[in-house]
DNA sequence: CTTGCCTCTGACGTCAACGTCAGGTTCTAG
DNA sequence: CTAGAACCTGACGTTGACGTCAGAGGCAAG
């Protein structure tokens, strides 16, 4: 597979593809000419990636992870990291959820006052 | 209130509340001498521009939000922008919800992997 | 064989929320 | 009155995940 499939399937950009290989989140083939070559397995990697950047991990931090997301073993190294970053998102996810209800009752307030359409 | 009374308070640099103000997000007086002086709720606001930051919000969306932040009243257009952004941040929600219950996935094979401490 | 699309390697640009440094002023304690 | 802390205004630096452009090579179709 070539850098232009995997990126329409992925849904990410041809240079966010390059962009991951310099970070060592990818690692294809070369071609006789040089070209890129993805494996099959390159797809799922790379929503892999995207969803560890939504949830803030840096590219540091998922290139230490990669190892384990791809055979499901963990040293004790990967393990620690896995349940700091799982600490980090709980952590932020509280946060969210707590903004998301403080808007909430700022819209309830707002619709209270503002539409008088009943 | 000076400047570095409010940022230890508040928890943030010096620095970035001279930025925030730059983004008309505080507007201080002014001292004789042209040193800010900020009134007590000055620090409810800080805080709430923190946690604004922190759900994602950039300083363009905060400024328009903030004086409905500050009397409770919405008008159609900050309305708007309130749900806009409650949907965004609960759509954030889920996805980091997904991502934490793979963590914990992967967590929980890893410890019945790794360790024979039993 | 050439047209046109895809790919390659640099390398500079971008954006946001500050950090940091320089050079100067103001305030406060002794 | 003086030393030191706190404040001021520029203005350049930083970081991360790309965007974008330049110039050159590769590949299938007609």
């Amino acid at each position: 597979m070539r850098i232009g499939e995997l990126a329409v399937k992925a849904g990410v950009s041809v240079r966010a593809l390059r962009y991951y290989e310099e970070q060592h989140l990818l690692a294809p083939e070369r071609s006789p000419s040089g070209q890129r070559r993805y494996p099959d397995a390159a797809l799922d990697r790379v929503q892999w990636i995207q969803q560890l950047y939504a949830a803030g991990l840096p590219s540091k931090k998922i290139v230490e992870l990669l190892p384990c997301l791809d055979t499901g073993v963990s040293t004790s190294a990967t393990l620690a990291l896995l349940t700091a970053e799982r600490e980090r998102i709980h952590t932020q996810i509280t946060g969210l959820v707590k903004m998301r209800d403080k808007l909430d009752t700022l819209i309830a307030v707002a619709q209270q006052t503002a539409p008088r359409s009943t």
